[in-house]
DNA sequence: CCTACAGTCTACAGTAACTGTAGACACAAG
DNA sequence: CTTGTGTCTACAGTTACTGTAGACTGTAGG
């Protein structure tokens, strides 16, 4: 149980091995030792601070936050209240991702319950994406809310 | 009300500019009209297309998708049934991340709330990241759900 | 011992959907 | 006529990875 390749890192953390080799790239984890042939050996203090981010980026933190919590790890005797206050912020972006995406849920949820299997022509849908006018909030409110992310290529 | 620029399509349609350039580049929008000075000059139709655009991608869909979607209106003798069908996988995907949104909401508020204002030593928030055992699904699940999203550079 | 074959290495290019920058030209108001 | 804002092109940067090529390593079977 000592030491492990990056391939038993990988699989013991869901972190894909070159992904593992990204996050060392930009100093989010140290340079481990290297075994006389070169490859990379960690040890259970990978595991935890691999899993700690990997837990931290599932929640939402971007990199940048999560190398700001790290750094507060390393020094325990400061306040905890900036941590909560990442926390909360954090918190707050998610209700209002939440928000965003229920109402994005109701007017995908109008849109299908409308389409009635025509002819593109009379599409209901598609009508309903041109309708700039009915739209949510009318001029900028929902952008980006699900755009760019990475499991949604529709 | 005939022909307007760039920055008037803008602020029509609530896009930025390098937005309106960039989907023209990836032939989202078809190359305009231009001044005799080279100024793109735009109409009408430029509005109600980009609108279209706006709203499909303010719902989440792809700029893929929208692709699909812009080349389907130009057949509308053909089956509804296909933009049902993207409307329906839509509504999939974002019911999808709501779940896992709502889930990341509740861990969240949870660790907000243990948090009592300690020292970063004994903070709870920074314990329940660490800790990995308490995991919404342990081992893979509710990855990239808010990463690299455009909106949330906490 | 030899041969597969999976695992690892580096370095770099590609992805999505933009955003930002630099430097030059255009157009309207005062 | 100047000032300021808008527009032009072309290209680099962003985020958080993912994928690829080409070479080496470690291991299990025969």
């Amino acid at each position: 149980m000592g030491m492990m390749t990056i391939g038993k890192l990988a699989s013991a953390t869901g972190v894909k091995v070159t992904t593992i080799r990204y996050y060392e790239c930009i100093d989010l984890l140290p340079e481990p030792d290297r075994s006389k042939s070169g490859q990379r050996l960690y040890d259970q203090n990978a595991v935890e601070r691999l899993a700690f981010i990997r837990h931290a980026r599932d929640l939402g933190f971007s990199v940048k936050t999560v190398r700001e919590l790290i750094s507060l790890q390393v020094e325990p005797d400061r306040d905890c209240a900036v941590v909560d206050q990442i926390a909360r912020r954090q918190l707050g972006e998610v209700r209002r991702r939440l928000t965003q995406l229920e109402a994005l849920e109701a007017e995908l949820k109008r849109m299908v319950s409308a389409c009635e299997g025509g002819r593109i022509g009379t599409c209901s849908v598609l009508a309903s994406l041109s309708d700039h006018e009915t739209c949510l909030a009318d001029d900028h409110a929902g952008a980006e809310v699900l755009a760019s992310s990475p499991s949604l290529k529709a």
